[in-house]
DNA sequence: CTATGTATTTGTAGTGATTACAATTTTATT
DNA sequence: AATAAAATTGTAATCACTACAAATACATAG
């Protein structure tokens, strides 16, 4: 018995989602790497479980997340999409040697300038790039 | 004799660029403008003056702008790049309804987290993403 | 001024991520 | 078991962007 899938499946259900096994398969592999995946590697690492998973599959189910606030979409690159179910306001570090993405936090909600008053947020963004350590170092 | 040509073309000169016709007026464009522009916004608005004007013109233009530090690449969206000749760190909001870019201040380096000791930051960027006074109130 | 070489521009073809859509498979309901 | 609805799949289309080679403009030497 596997409590992560347990958890998942309410989650889903909670969101008026089926739970079907592509969609808990999903959702794992971001809860379990949380590491801002690509849909490349959400898809070659799962076809080697479901071997009849299309990419268009995880394409829709991701923005079936996206739509009902489970998944966040990162745009860092405008070549590649990014997902986090990490919802909260937080910023990410991109480093351009390694393309590893760390989560720093950041008190977004301090800095709303003056100038956006009258403004309705929806949706923050805070993003670094440049180089981790280990690419410093090596 | 236009004053603004004459500055680009000193500001061109001294980063190695040829000042060529297409160039200046590209320059001119993000500068008269500071819309934070498509690459469709300039080259549909330029082709009227330089029916020639290519595309690919645009592109290449605004790369060699981009590497030699006049331009800076907005990644707001991932299907369409936006570019600004406003270099100094600053937040950007989108509006959802109109599409407008709007800038705004945010004291950058105030933030350079803990979490982030070690990491040689290259690039910042804040973006916003909501609906803008006009639409909401319309 | 003319010839030759270099840089810039242009048009077309290619790429790669994402979406559209119809067919197939799975799941739920009677 | 029969039928309907939902989810998944595969393929084709889209669209921003890039690669590349041909054409044009520019510079420099004779
Ligand atoms: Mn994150
Ligand atoms: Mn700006
Ligand atoms: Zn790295
Ligand atoms: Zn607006």
């Amino acid at each position: 018995m596997d409590g992560l899938v347990g958890k998942i499946t309410a989650e889903l259900l909670k969101k008026n989602i089926k739970p079907s096994y592509q969609r808990i398969k999903i959702m794992e592999y971001l809860i379990e790497k949380n590491n801002h995946p690509t849909v490349e590697m959400i898809y070659n690492h799962l076809v080697k479980e479901i071997p009849t998973l299309s990419k268009t599959t995880v394409y829709n189910t991701l923005n079936l997340f996206i739509e009902k606030g489970l998944v966040r979409p990162l745009t860092i690159e405008d070549n590649e999409a990014r997902y986090d179910t990490i919802i909260s306001n937080h910023g990410h570090f991109k480093c351009q040697s390694c393309g590893e993405i760390y989560d720093f936090p950041v008190e977004i909600d301090d800095f709303v300038p003056d100038k956006l008053q009258g403004f309705e947020i929806a949706d923050k963004n805070v993003y670094f790039k440049g180089l981790c350590p280990k690419c410093i170092s090596s």
